[in-house]
DNA sequence: ACAATAAAAGAACAGAATGTTCATTATCCT
DNA sequence: AGGATAATGAACATTCTGTTCTTTTATTGT
């Protein structure tokens, strides 16, 4: 990729990301991005359709990089999986934790693309670590629900901790976490 | 309420639930609402101040409904809380079920204010039966947190039925929800 | 039934945002 | 160094927003 396009691109993310700190989505312009960013009208259009466009490829920017981190974590210890701190869970709270932006971005007002896309990705990682565990405790229930119930309570805690001004540790919040989902794990 | 009032306010609703059925809200302008419902500019702007402010008075509308008739079919059979169908929970499922609009709205692309609404008043008909319940039998967990995690897990249910097509019947949606609420309630 | 009252309609407006085109300039890569 | 590629800036037609003002229509109370 081109030295000026990464440039450019990192331009936009990061006025899109202020922006984003000041205001909820729906009230940010294509005209405001721009001027922020410091680019040409034309440039921004090169790089990305229209302002959904925009906020798709940094979400999946942001959730690549922390459900990537949190999957290779869980292949180091696989005996670990369900026990405090070492959980997959744990890991992926105290990393949440640390991310500023990310935290933002989820307790704005304009969150919903952002929720998404955390869930789907956290259902894929669930999926892969636990479908065939859930299959087998729950053989009359689908498993697709269960994956989907567990990602959407995890992604409703951290939403829960965010409002709440991240009050608990992780390890505590992790500890909420196994006792609402003590019979499915 | 003036009979005209009502009439225009009826209109507007109705224009703006069916544009909600064919695209995003994000993507329905003030425009598309006062020609669909054949009103003049000026009387959109004297009912509702922004798009906003009339997505929140549908929303408003559309739950008080719902939940309320909910809370009153619970106040009826104290005993039966828990045990399906006769529950409050597979109520609600059940007149889901026959809510076209709503299961519209619900299932739309920009859903999240109708999520909203509906966690929020769903939580708070939760925490006026169950409060009590759920201190006793967790006083190590905030209560907030467990009604916060019952209210989501219901509307993250609701949503996975919607996609999937309503393809179970309230019933055995509702029993779902018993099984992955066993430990709390 | 008839004023007084209140709402809806319609036209017209300024201001702003969108998305596009095109010619020009700057930067990169080999 | 030179061809390729990206960024720029200006201009443009369209569309939407929110507001103001005047005219028309419906409702309510007496």
């Amino acid at each position: 990729m081109d030295r000026r396009q990464k440039k450019t691109r990192k331009a936009i993310f990061s006025a899109f990301s202020q922006l984003l700190a000041e205001k909820p989505y729906s009230r940010i312009t294509v005209q405001e991005i721009i001027d922020t960013a410091d680019i040409g009208r034309t440039t921004f259009y090169a790089h990305f359709e229209t302002k959904d466009d925009l906020l798709k490829a940094l979400c999946e920017e942001l959730f690549d990089h922390i459900l990537n981190s949190a999957s290779n974590h869980s292949e180091q210890g696989l005996y670990s999986l369900q026990t405090a701190p070492e959980s997959i869970f744990c890991h992926l709270l105290q990393h949440l934790k640390t991310n500023r932006p990310l935290i933002e971005l989820l307790s704005g007002e304009n969150n919903a693309l952002f929720l998404r896309c955390f869930k789907s990705g956290l259902a894929e990682l669930i999926r892969q670590r636990f479908e065939s565990q859930l299959q087998l405790t729950y053989p009359k229930i689908p498993t697709d629900f269960l994956i989907h119930h567990l990602s959407g309570s995890f992604v409703e805690m951290v939403l829960w901790w965010i409002h709440g001004g991240l009050k608990q540790s992780a390890e505590e919040l992790n500890h909420y976490f196994q006792i609402i989902c003590k019979p499915l794990l």
